[in-house]
DNA sequence: TGTACATCAGTGAACGCGCGTTCACTGATGTAC
DNA sequence: TGTACATCAGTGAACGCGCGTTCACTGATGTAC
């Protein structure tokens, strides 16, 4: 354990430089967007010179991929919490998902590969990470529909989701009630736009 | 009309230099994102210095937010169609929604604030063109709906072909045949995902 | 317990690059007389 | 019909900027003996 104590002087070994980059890094993405994520700001903000990046990662790309890794760790973890709240029930993982991409916007649009084309493309931990999302959603869903009909409403669940959060992540609606406003919407996937009568 | 006759040499004066950046700008966000798109490059493809731009436009954001314009004009007119195809049909109006952005990927991106936050939100023309998309949206779910249902099925329906066209965008999909996989949501879209039994 | 030394994790300076934009200019156009 | 001239729409050179990355280096750490 060589890290400065906290509010003691910084030491020329930082100790936990990998975690304080990735940490500055999604404060960033948060602040201003996956565009503005950049090394040298990135190093400005641990207040390490820009090289002793290349130490933990290999080029800013793999910064933008660790970070698309830990976004999609994070909301797996949260969707099998919503799964285990009740497989069927589509209220909990469908809120589950938007409130992950809302509470982490940037990060969020990240792992959907704005700005970074290899942090949604260029990993196998994404790929795999993304699969395991992909089976909680078919797991809840195939307690609720026929076995054949679990993939078409997959998609329809994940477009779904996937659409509403970037909607109230870019301020596109101006619902007074955001909260309910998805849940009003998550109803619907349960019963669809019916024709009348 | 000055326009260089097609295949003659250039002309010093272009004869409609505004119109042939965007058109440029337009095939260079189609062919790289709008990350890439750069006044110097479109000027490039254009086979024009870049300070010509600057005669036609204030700067970078301005090519940008007349693309969006463009865009969103686009969008609403096909939206028009596929309602007077045939109002209170999800499908016309979802399958149009879909398929022009499918059709304009990198466009729709910037439509909704990719890489240049002014083109979603710096002008009025954009506010305005979405406004009307939205009142179309309405328009053929009060068919559909009751009327205090609207707001939500209009959220719930922008919601899932926002979703649905990115993710085929994005290419996250790996549908065999992403024409049959679009009808199906939609036509989960109308039955919803009910709870068996 | 002390010391030599390999290894690790930082540093500052510098590289080349491409960008958006500004400047002073020149060539082309069209209009008034 | 011809000519002077204002205006418009281009040009090339240059600006400053911030970026990702490389380099040769130095300070700190930990391990073998």
């Amino acid at each position: 354990m060589n890290r400065s104590a906290p509010g003691g002087p910084p030491r020329y070994h930082h100790g936990d430089l990998r975690r304080a980059l990735l940490t500055a890094a999604r404060a960033l993405l948060e602040e201003r967007g996956p565009a503005a994520l950049g090394l040298r700001e990135i190093a400005r903000r641990v207040g390490v010179s820009a090289p002793a990046a290349y130490h933990h990662f290999e080029n800013l790309d793999a910064i933008a991929v660790a970070l698309a890794e830990e976004g999609h760790a994070e909301m797996a973890e949260r969707l099998d919490a919503a799964l285990a709240a009740g497989a069927g029930l589509l209220a909990p993982m469908g809120e589950a998902y938007v409130a992950f991409a809302r509470a982490n916007p940037g990060l969020y649009r990240l792992m959907y590969g704005e700005g970074f084309h290899a942090a949604s493309a260029g990993s196998e931990a994404v790929a795999a990470l993304r699969r395991r999302t992909w089976a909680t959603l078919t797991a809840g869903l195939a307690a609720r529909v026929p076995a054949e009909a679990v993939p078409a409403a997959a998609l329809f669940l994940w477009s779904l989701t996937h659409g509403l959060a970037l909607l109230m992540i870019d301020g596109q609606t101006d619902a007074a009630d955001p909260e309910a406003a998805i849940r009003a919407v998550l109803r619907l996937a349960g019963t669809g736009l019916a024709k009348p009568g």
